[in-house]
DNA sequence: AAACGGACCAACCGCTCACAG
DNA sequence: ACTGTGAGCGGTTGGTCCGTT
């Protein structure tokens, strides 16, 4: 019901992004901001499923992404987190930002679950490997969860969640029931996560964010677990900064390339992270406008004649990114 | 140098849920 | 209440890399 698959419209590409898909979605992203995915492909020239776009989005183009190994700490809460949540990646990330949960998924089967394993501890249980054993044959419940009994023990998530009062106030039941019960719930941990990659707040109350924008540069604009863009310094940007994937691979090769040969084109979308963001800092109303133009001229993917204002939600993040232009127009 | 296999990771698939009409 | 649609999630797959034989 109501699924549609991507293999359905054979028109559409799959497989691995080429660089300049990447450049037509973070073009059209950054311009329009999150609205209807299943839009977005057509309005900026894909030929890629909306679903396709969203994912490429999340896991790879958008700019507040960590890059790299995950360090001790994220290893440990992760690895703590595991344990309260099972495999509810989606909820993992959230406390990780910056990290997607696809990344925190694979980080997991492929290296964090060999470690455990390796220390005597099965991944699945957070047990010793022996106690699991003995256990085996008694019936349970949801997977990874430690009963009520033995939540006894703290449940305590980068000295967040800690409970002082000895209730079982850290269980999964509870950080889970909390979530379900209180819309609010992950703000406690970390204000304002989206795990689109926008600021959530600001999908609420345009203008608290757009004096956010105007009275502190250093704002995420609309992104959050931005970097310091502050201390962001492009010449120390590698390409090992961005990604180590296959395309992430041509698209390093392609940004150093062109950043090299093309310095004085700021509109080189693999850029993005260095001499945009520092532009925005610089100035960001300027910066919006300046932004806005240069891709107009550099990308030409024709909108105005595609887009109706009934074919895209009104939206919030949109006017960080476009707030000279009507996108109705 | 070639073949092989494991590790890694990006992307896909299928499902559920939420919501609008 | 029902249906259609889109978003989001978790499991899985397939391609690439890299070390070993």
């Amino acid at each position: 019901m109501g699924h549609h698959s991507c293999t359905e419209k054979e028109k559409l590409r799959k497989g691995l992004w080429s660089p300049d898909e990447d450049e037509k979605l973070y073009t059209f992203i950054t311009r329009f901001g999150v609205g209807c995915w299943s839009s977005v492909p057509k309005l900026a020239g894909l030929q890629r499923c909306g679903k396709s776009c969203r994912l490429r989005w999340i896991n790879y183009l958008r700019p507040d992404l960590k890059r790299g190994m995950f360090s001790q700490e994220e290893e440990e809460l992760i690895i703590n987190l595991h344990e309260a949540l099972g495999n509810r990646w989606a909820q993992i990330a959230v406390q990780l930002p910056g990290r997607t949960d696809n990344e925190i998924k694979n980080f997991w089967n492929s290296c964090l679950k060999k470690k455990l394993i390796k220390q005597g501890i099965d991944p699945n249980t957070h047990k010793p490997v022996s106690e699991t054993r003995e256990q085996i044959l008694q019936p349970k419940g949801l997977p990874n969860m430690a009963t009520s009994d033995e939540m006894g023990q703290e449940f305590c998530v980068n000295n967040i969640i800690c409970n002082n009062s000895g209730q079982k106030e850290g269980s999964r039941e509870h950080f889970m029931n909390k979530q379900e019960y209180d819309p609010l719930f992950l703000s406690e941990f970390q204000e304002s996560f989206d795990p689109n990659g926008y600021n959530s707040t600001f999908l609420t109350d345009h203008d608290d964010q757009k004096n956010q924008i105007e009275e502190n540069p250093n704002s995420n604009y609309g992104f959050n677990s931005m970097p310091d863009l502050a201390n962001f310094d492009p010449g120390n940007f590698m390409d090992t900064d961005f990604s180590h994937g296959s395309t992430s691979r041509i698209s390093s090769y392609l940004m150093n390339n062109e950043a090299k040969e093309n310095s004085s084109n700021s509109s080189n979308f693999y850029s993005h992270a260095g001499i945009q963001t520092n532009n925005m800092l610089a100035n960001p109303e300027t910066f919006l406008w300046d932004f806005d133009k240069k891709l107009e001229s550099m990308f030409q993917f024709q909108i105005k004649n595609e887009v109706n204002s009934s074919s895209w939600q009104e939206g919030s993040s949109s006017y960080i990114f476009n707030n000279s232009e009507d996108f109705s127009n």
